[in-house]
DNA sequence: TATATTAAATGTATTTTTTACATTTACAAA
DNA sequence: TTTGTAAATGTAAAAAATACATTTAATATA
């Protein structure tokens, strides 16, 4: 029975192959660049690759599209696997399809970011072997393209992140005003005044303040801030833009 | 003899195989929305499909990549064997994936727009049987997941038109001030300030003023313009954005 | 050759946004 | 109670964006 079924299930996807039988196949890859961001410093999740060709070296985490998923699934399935991830920020930016870009064989590459909190709990210590945070100019040599990968990611998110509300992302749910600063400022790569950084902030009007303070960082304590997705989508409908 | 190559050929591919031989392997194609403008408005060149699945309606141009080509190469490819057209402005924006996009086999595909400009010689008259230039907004529906495509392409037009210098593609060489004014209104959808318009642009300083004069749309005549890309570059390098 | 017609060309005052910048405050630790 | 530390706060100046009306150059025509 299991062999018919097999069978059957086989004969299917044959009668699906009608329209386009003399086109070439290739293997389509997804590979992932994961931001994170701690105290300063935004940084970049990077793998020891356990496999042939490129073994040992450090590598984007990254693997194959298999038949029966579209390429999102395929991002968060691999992501998942190989570090216990999910349910995070994630968003395609290119496909890299040069001839020789992987010697092992003809791939194509759907590339996505991927923004996590590094403190959240789903972190909690486990990090896969092989697996390591590095500071976004301190990382090593990459395998293939995914050196250029990770460099468009970094434009795009810089991009993104002044137009719209994903470096949110990247904090914990309750966060300081300084904290949100030093993360635009590590992302952007440039110093912002501090008034000047708080005034837009709170024109933005999309931040709740609460009544608790984050004490860690200095004897006065300060105010922690939630992101307020419902007002900030009502006041998308009223034709606001997010612009830091 | 021809058969001994083709088998060592045969030989080399499989050799190459060796490495992620268990993976599926899936269609890529390329789509490419083709964007052109004709005097105050911007349009798509669509054609219809002249094979099936769903055959007879309309669709964008789009093919196959073959394995000795990257996925620009495709694009281009793909686009001068349909139309004739190439050396064009082409962009990859994004990769559509879903299981069941195109009904007759599994497909992914990877989306372009182009830009070019509608009068330009390499055009003259042909257009290839079943292609048709359809203003934006009067186009017709499209086959598998191709309106949102061209809906991303316009998101993405609209978005990088106002930072970087490409809308000159869809303008002839020389054109008037009132020609480039029409042409982001007609991308942006909204109206603009003539006088703002010009002295906007005149202080990016990337435009040539000729002497020459377009006689056609007034009896006074009015001036031609040229993109200056060597100015455009060297400013660049000094740190000027682009901004309309 | 004078006149009419049409779109092109031009500048400024006002409003809005962005920038630069220094002092006081709240709390914990000594 | 004093001290140290980062947090909180507001305003004036500069720059950018906006709103807006008249004159001009050329052809066509009377």
């Amino acid at each position: 029975m299991k062999i018919t079924s097999k069978d059957s299930s086989k004969k299917d996807a044959n009668m699906k192959l009608q329209y386009y039988q003399k086109e070439d196949q290739v293997l389509l890859a997804v590979d992932c660049i994961i931001f994170g961001f701690d105290k300063k410093d935004l940084k970049v999740l990077l793998v020891k690759r356990d496999f042939e060709p490129e073994k040992g070296k450090w590598s984007l985490i990254g693997g194959f599209l298999k038949r029966n998923e579209n390429l999102d699934e395929a991002a968060n399935r691999v992501l998942n696997t190989l570090t216990g991830i999910k349910d995070i920020y994630m968003e395609q930016f290119y496909t890299y399809s040069e001839i020789d870009r992987d010697p092992g064989q003809r791939t194509i590459s759907v590339a996505y970011f991927a923004l996590i909190d590094v403190h959240s709990h789903q972190f909690d210590g486990i990090l896969i072997d092989g697996a390591q945070w590095f500071k976004l100019n301190k990382r090593p040599q990459l395998i293939f393209d995914h050196n250029q990968m990770v460099q468009k990611a970094i434009n795009r998110l810089r991009r993104k992140t002044q137009t719209k509300p994903i470096g949110f992302e990247l904090l914990p749910e309750k966060f300081t005003m300084r904290q949100l600063q030093n993360l635009y400022e590590s992302i952007l790569d440039c110093k912002l005044d501090k008034r000047n950084f708080i005034n837009k902030v709170n024109q933005l009007d999309i931040l709740d303040k609460l009544d608790e303070k984050d004490m860690t960082s200095s004897r006065k304590g300060s105010f922690l801030y939630r992101f307020n997705e419902k007002k900030y989508k009502e006041k998308l409908e009223e034709g606001f833009n997010f612009k830091i």
